[in-house]
RNA sequence: UGGGGCGUAGCCAAGCGGUAAGGCAGCGGGUUUUGAUCCCGUCAUGCGAAGGUUCGAAUCCUUCCGCCCCAGCCA
């Protein structure tokens, strides 16, 4: 019986932003039967965060409405593309949890028909081939406020033009000679309207089509026609290419392009702490202020996902920053929240002591062992449960034990008592110290009968830390990751972006000791340490039997707070 | 100083003429063998500003202010 009213679940759901109202509008009036979207990257680097927006909004909206979805590499520019970004790509959209329909696309997969149709524009008279250099065009082009003028070759005859542009197209002319360019509007306020170029040389190998080509379309004259031969309804695309849109609207109304896409645009994620820009990621990569593209610490697909993110938190976290039109800065705590938000549901319980220090349980039979069973999780029962060992000699967090404390420190205290995760209560009597003053070991007691219940005597601890016993642990080194920025606006100011990046954002802790359980650990399977945060094994460091985890975000720590 | 956009709490964001949703963060409290989770409470007499229209304005009008994007043969 399903006692969950649709009333109540959809007084609850989230309110619909601008672009589901568009399509919905569309949908009910029937400008459209169905919708479809698509998500273009280029293949010139590694997607990030910001894509992972634009993924879930352009799959998520062909989801949402019985639409398709379709994956194009907007592969326009040789110079900057790769086979290497093309797998990763798609390695990554699929691993965010989302199925392209069909085959992939390629707009290079278009550039007969894109050729065609640049051939089409030239014979009703609204394209023509430019002498002027990169250069000279720019000069022609006029200022913001100042209109361009007229390139000296605007106005040469159909027949000349057809014959220069297959002259440029069979590379009988160097890069940057000549340019086809769309016959618009030199005087245009919009200065994407002055006489776009359409075609330029670029005798470059292309990733895709090979040596096919030595002319390629660029971006405007490509992409809503791509848009159209693969019906494309609603061409979702961000913010900074709004005054491309009466451009892209001009191929379309002057081409005999199958359909007629619109473009529409919503405001591209920024999140404080973080850079998203390809080029400054790049050049952390390239510099070496990283492990690579898929550091831990990058704001990367990969990156992430070698953290420990999963795709359920991201997605969670694309939801829940809405879609619209104003620039905005979203709190990295947000994400660090999503991320908590699932891991906590979802991650079984381990222990692990990342700094130990040594316990000796002073009235606890030296040979005697004794095993305990703990849930994997505190309150899910599927998560199953682990045996824990405990034996005299244990190891405990450094951060756990105090020779003295006030009240707010509820850890162990000399002549105070602790709970042992899962195990007993013991008293503190003393510790040892070496030559420098460094404690070394704490000599406790374990209070009996206090397994699953509160001591006999009355006197309950405070606090519960977590430990592994001596005899029976695995070794392991952690690395703990903080934000890669100590900024909230890396580089602002008129600063270069690396001069504040975190000398701390890595930590890596050798020695750490957690319980046996750790040993199956596999790579994107998240474990909370208790007490500690969320670990998962880091496939590029660790070893057989040598474990390397990844912190991939700590618990929330109103200790800390406290403490200050 | 041309053109195109955008301004609702510390952050994100609903709202579309009927008297400011929700989330994150924060703060206070409760439960707890994780200082976690969970639960409860609290957090905008005000929507960039000033005028105006209206019985009534975040929503309509006017003016002003601030911020973002555009002068690649990049996308």
């Amino acid at each position: 019986m399903s006692d969950t009213p649709s009333s109540e679940s959809a007084a609850k759901q989230k309110p619909a932003h601008f672009i589901q109202n568009i399509i919905k509008r569309d949908l009910d009036e029937g400008k459209v039967t169905s919708i479809v979207t698509r998500f273009p990257p280029e293949p010139n680097g590694y997607l990030h965060i910001g894509h992972a927006k634009s993924i879930c909004l352009n799959f998520g909206l062909a989801k949402d409405f019985g639409g398709q979805c379709n994956l194009r590499f907007d592969d326009t520019n040789p110079e900057k593309e790769s086979d290497e970004y093309v797998e990763s790509i798609k390695r990554d959209v699929s691993w965010l949890g989302f199925q392209w329909q069909g085959d992939i696309r390629f707009t290079s997969d278009y550039f007969d028909t894109l050729y065609s149709w640049a051939l089409e524009l030239i014979r009703v008279g609204k394209a023509y081939v430019c002498d002027l250099t990169p250069e000279q065009a720019r000069e022609y082009r006029g200022t913001l406020t100042e209109p361009g003028r007229n390139s000296p070759t605007r106005d040469r005859s159909v027949e000349e033009n057809l014959t220069l542009f297959e002259k440029m197209r069979a590379g009988e002319f160097d890069e940057g000679r000549c340019s086809l360019r769309a016959k618009i509007d030199m005087a245009s306020p919009n200065i994407n309207m002055r006489d776009p170029v359409i075609y330029r040389i670029k005798k470059v190998r292309h990733h895709h089509t090979g040596d096919k080509w030595c002319v390629y379309p660029s971006y405007d004259f490509a992409h809503g026609q791509s848009d159209a031969i693969e019906g494309v309804t609603h061409s979702i695309c961000t913010l900074e290419f709004e005054d491309h849109r009466p451009l892209y609207e001009w191929f379309i109304a002057n081409l005999s392009v199958p359909a007629t896409p619109k473009q529409y645009e919503f405001a591209r994620l920024n999140l404080n702490y973080t850079v998203t820009s390809k080029r400054k990621l790049r050049q952390l990569v390239d510099d070496g202020h990283v492990d690579g593209w898929d550091d831990p610490r990058m704001p990367t697909i990969s990156g992430m996902r070698r953290r420990g993110f999963t795709p359920a938190s991201l997605r969670n976290f694309c939801e829940r920053i809405g879609v619209t039109r104003a620039d905005s800065v979203v709190d990295v705590g947000m994400l660090e929240y999503c991320v908590r938000d699932d891991l906590d549901k979802n991650a079984p319980r381990a222990m692990c002591v990342l700094r130990p220090l040594k316990v000796t349980l002073t009235n606890y039979p030296e040979d005697r062992r004794e095993e305990f069973v703990a849930p994997g999780h505190p309150n899910r029962d599927d998560l199953g449960e682990r045996r824990l060992s405990f034996g005299p000699s244990l190891y405990i967090d450094r951060e756990d034990f105090r020779e003295e404390a006030n009240k707010k420190y509820k850890r162990l205290v000399i002549g105070k008592r602790v709970r042992l995760r899962n195990a007993y209560v013991i008293e503190a009597d003393e510790c040892i110290k070496d030559d420098g003053g460094q404690i070394i070991e704490v000599k406790a007691r374990v209070i009996d009968n206090t397994i699953g219940q509160d001591p006999e005597d009355g006197i309950k601890p405070k606090g519960v830390i977590h430990w592994v016993s001596a005899h029976d642990h695995l070794a392991c080194d952690v690395r703990l990751y903080d934000r890669l920025f100590t900024e909230e606006s890396p580089g602002s100011g008129g600063k270069d972006f690396l001069e504040s990046i975190n000398p701390d954002s890595l930590e890596v802790l050798t020695g750490c000791m957690a319980e046996p359980s750790l040993a199956n650990a596999a790579a994107e399977f998240a474990y909370q340490f208790e007490r500690e945060g969320y670990f998962c094994l880091d496939e590029k460091y660790s070893k057989s039997g040598k474990p390397v985890f990844n912190r991939t975000i700590g618990l929330r720590d109103s200790w800390a707070k406290i403490a200050d």
